[in-house]
DNA sequence: CTTGGCACTCCAGACATCGGAGTGCCAGGG
DNA sequence: CCCTGGCACTCCGATGTCTGGAGTGCCAAG
């Protein structure tokens, strides 16, 4: 039904549409790319394209443009993840491993990832529920409120504030926090909560009260908390690419955390990459961007998602790359520290 | 030179074109103010103001629009700044104070800021260097490596990952703590690094290595380490104001840290605002934008700066009285917790 | 199945037209 | 001395028309 020549003609449509950003008639496409036929007969393999919905015509007379079903079948089957020289891969690694802390490295990644895909990047946090507690510390503010802070063993840090219903001592500060640091440590965040349940019987009974007010706030922060942090950067690629209609759904879609989670969404395990083209993307607002994302951790299971997002016109192969590539390295960071 | 009434026609030209943004002529301007004058006396007005170089006209026979320093009067002598009613405060004050920590009020400012303003909202995080210590605190990592915790009065937590040059116990973990919080606690950042000088001596002379890799690594994340942190919001709203020409550069600029320190500037102490209208921003790119700026915080000097960002155009009594009236629950807020 | 030829379509840009909004200037009146 | 109505003038922006070019679909021949 699609022979060979048909997918080489979709595939050169979609190259030199994402490169032009002009509809590609069937003469510019015998002269750019050597296929050994005349237009006439591209012409036909393209109805017959357009007729199955891959590329349609703007207007009756003008060149075709791919459908999102085009890209996809693009994406799929015609094209391949672009690889890094080994120059590239070595001036992202040099550029990560120089960061100092875990917001660093967000902010480096979400940096490169835009500048080398040139288009907006979109970096999850290292998700806390799949993260383990490494530390729990209290901080005296008054005789009433303490705050806490949890550290976990990929670098994130929360911190909350305490209101105790009774005054405490220094003595008893010291007590719970060394409960709490046997009693957690290592634990995964998951399973905090059920350990949690069981730690007012290893209190003194004059300290419950106050102890329960910080378990409470530890469970607070895992669950009801905003939890995972999402950081974008490049927004000024929007621009580039003349993203003439919806430029202020685009940008209004990207300051919600909401619905940047459901734009990374399901990234699976860190070897997969998914692409969401246009519509697939079911964020009202971003039926005509595409998003390139994967997962990124160090261990069997993702830590959390990274990607890159722009018009469904993108440059696919690059973008996957570099999704790719950036998500490995960033992985062996947080591995490292 | 200018009366009262050439004063009258510059305001209500400032008013008009920003509420229309088309450039505004004599006729309309009778119709909407109640100027009890005719449209010949306006014009020859407007002459004289353009003469003096308050307003121009973008083509022969169209109407006037402000120039900046046709802007600069209007901002300093003929408008007030917008009061809030006690209904929009108590709604400031209900949604600031639901906030859970220093980065839920920090985004909560910056989304708030940018509703009320329908423009662009910038807010620093309260200053490193205008903080006191309240906790330092070293978490073991491995046997040569510590993460350091440090907490401020402001709320603010940095942490940092300390390779140490030699292994370390957790005695000297804990010595190593208490000398630290004893000499540092309740400090001004500004001390610590002279504070920070006279440490070695306290410290076992076994440990000095590991304890001068803590020490270094302590003024590195004060001084040196990116220190002033920004968060942007509402960068939606450049897309309503037709912002034809430079968007681009816009968002380029508000992505660049460096640019945005220099952009809230000095913003001088908490009760002053700063209006800086288009080329009197030194930054490059944000030519034409105006920026509406002030301190905020408990004390009496301002902790860090907060504001706005729009077109020159911009409604500058509604922007100077929610700027206004947020830093001033914002320092609320921070005094609180 | 491929190819060259041909008639057809339609957009983009150039050009001309025209009405409206606005101006500047002037002479007269308070 | 300042305000006002009148008038001629300017120029933008919208609208309409035209034309060249790029692209298509179809057909008949190889």
């Amino acid at each position: 039904m699609l022979d060979d020549r048909k997918l080489a003609v979709l595939r050169a449509i979609v190259e030199d549409y994402v490169s032009t950003n002009e509809p590609v008639g069937s003469k510019s496409l015998v002269d750019r790319h050597n296929l050994d036929v005349s237009p006439a007969t591209i012409r036909n393999d393209m109805a017959v394209l357009e007729e199955q919905g891959f590329i349609v015509q703007p207007h009756t007379s003008a060149g075709r443009v791919p459908t999102e079903k085009g890209y996809r079948l693009f994406v799929d089957r015609l094209s391949a993840v672009r690889p890094f020289s080994s120059a590239e891969r070595r001036a992202i690694e040099t550029f990560l491993a120089g960061a100092y802390d875990l917001d660093d490295v967000v902010m480096r990644t979400v940096r490169l990832l835009a500048q080398l895909t040139r288009q907006v990047a979109v970096v999850q946090y290292p998700s806390l529920s799949r993260s383990a507690v490494r530390h729990v510390e209290l901080v005296t503010l008054t005789d009433r409120r303490l705050l806490l802070v949890l550290i976990t063993n990929t670098g994130r840090v929360e911190q909350r504030s305490v209101d105790l219903p009774g005054a405490i001592d220094e003595e008893s500060i010291n007590q719970l926090r060394a409960v709490l640091n046997a009693c957690l440590d290592g634990r995964k965040l998951t399973e905090v909560a059920s350990v949690v349940a069981e730690l007012p019987g290893r209190v003194a009974p004059t300290e419950r009260a106050n102890a329960a007010a910080v378990f409470s706030v530890i469970l607070e922060t895992l669950v009801e908390r905003h939890e995972e942090r999402i950081v974008v950067g490049g927004a000024a690629n929007l621009t580039a690419a003349d993203f003439t209609q919806g430029l202020h759904e685009v940008l209004e879609a990207l300051e919600e955390q909401v619905v940047l989670m459901r734009l990374l969404g399901e990234s699976g395990d860190q070897e997969s990459l998914t692409v969401r083209i246009g519509s697939e993307n079911e964020v009202q607002g971003l039926r005509s961007t595409s998003v390139v994302a994967t997962g990124y951790g160090s261990g069997d299971r993702a830590l959390a998602s990274l990607g890159v997002l722009g018009p469904t016109r993108m440059d696919y192969p690059t973008a996957m790359g570099a999704v790719r590539a950036v998500a490995r390295y960033v992985g062996q960071i947080l591995a490292e520290s």
